[in-house]
DNA sequence: GCTATGTTTCACTACTTACTGAAATCCCCG
DNA sequence: CGGGGATTTCAGTAAGTAGTGAAACATAGC
């Protein structure tokens, strides 16, 4: 095991490594309980505290996982905009470094997840609201009432996320936690 | 098929009722891409459109899943407390009905949330972090740094969704947002 | 055009999670 | 205490997702 800190102890190394992989393990499992596949989380957190841009082989090689899987998993991630691929001058291999960010990644996240699926929900609260407001029955009308509530509520969170996501400092949290006291 | 909408023609029973199977199986849907089981969150549609309490057997029918799966994702409802069981003087079946109230639901859904993968999530964090904040390489500094800047960001979200879902009304969604503008 | 190097696709397999159904258990009431 | 409706448990199965690996595809340089 050659090591890549040179002011460190071959125990340190150890530890770090330890570390590291606890924090990956985690991460994806994380991942999965919020919708995400535990592989792509892992794959984000490796690059997330990686120094440097990696290839598909060390994607493989740290996670163990075959070619096709890694590379799957590294195109969603970019599709998410949560990690670029780069290609350096005279190479031919694709390189890939996550956004480090943490006020970024949290941008990008609640932009997407807006986009993916509260918008498409608000779209059917819509639609079932939409059919059912002419209707006369009591059944129908607490129907439509429930619909409409949940989609306000949606739409009112929808419209507070994109203010958040699209302000570009992250002060706004710490401030708004102040505040709120 | 008996109406239970007195004031409505056949057609607009039937409208209904397609409007509310839309809403079940998307709200499903919905639920599956935030990592809640499918029929849970379809069991918990229901309840949440349905004008009166309902059994096991009424879900068993409605959702056509079995006794047992009925069951069990009913009583992770309750583990939730996004719905409760009543069992009516003199009867032995036991009805289930659903918390209405979207702000309520949303502080539950909060609150439990932030206690199953936001809490867990941070304690791994903290241990990532205490057990490299001490080591020498220039690696292990950044990586130290990177898992600790993670650590604020989610204890800030903690608190701040902590905040929100403890306040009683929904008011402040609305102010929120008109606030940030 | 051909070869070397790297990436993508996809049919297949492995694994996980959802779901079933029937037996066991619970518990109210006579 | 025992009959009967209601609920829970759980071994077994189905369905769905993740993951593999090799072949097809790109492309740059010779």
């Amino acid at each position: 095991m050659k090591s890549n800190t040179p002011a460190g102890s071959a125990g340190e190394a150890a530890q770090l490594q330890a570390a590291k992989d606890e924090f990956i393990t985690q991460w994806g499992a994380m991942g999965s309980a919020w919708g995400i596949n535990r592989t792509m989380a892992q794959v984000h957190a490796l690059l997330m505290i990686s120094t440097k841009p990696l290839t598909t082989d060390d994607i493989m090689d740290e996670l163990k996982v075959s070619r096709g899987h890694a590379n799957t998993n590294l195109r969603e991630l970019c599709g998410w905009g949560l990690i670029r691929g780069i290609i350096p001058k005279g190479e031919r291999k694709e390189y890939f470094e996550a956004e480090k960010d943490i006020w970024k990644m949290f941008c990008i996240i609640t932009r997407e997840r807006k986009r993916r699926e509260i918008r498409p929900a608000i779209n059917v609260l819509k639609d079932c609201h939409e059919r059912t407001e002419t209707l006369k029955g009591g059944e129908a009308v607490a129907f439509s009432k429930q619909v409409k509530a949940l989609r306000e509520f949606l739409e009112m969170m929808d419209g507070l996320l994109s203010k958040i996501a699209r302000s570009e400092k992250s002060t706004i949290l710490p401030w708004a936690l102040k505040w709120l006291s």
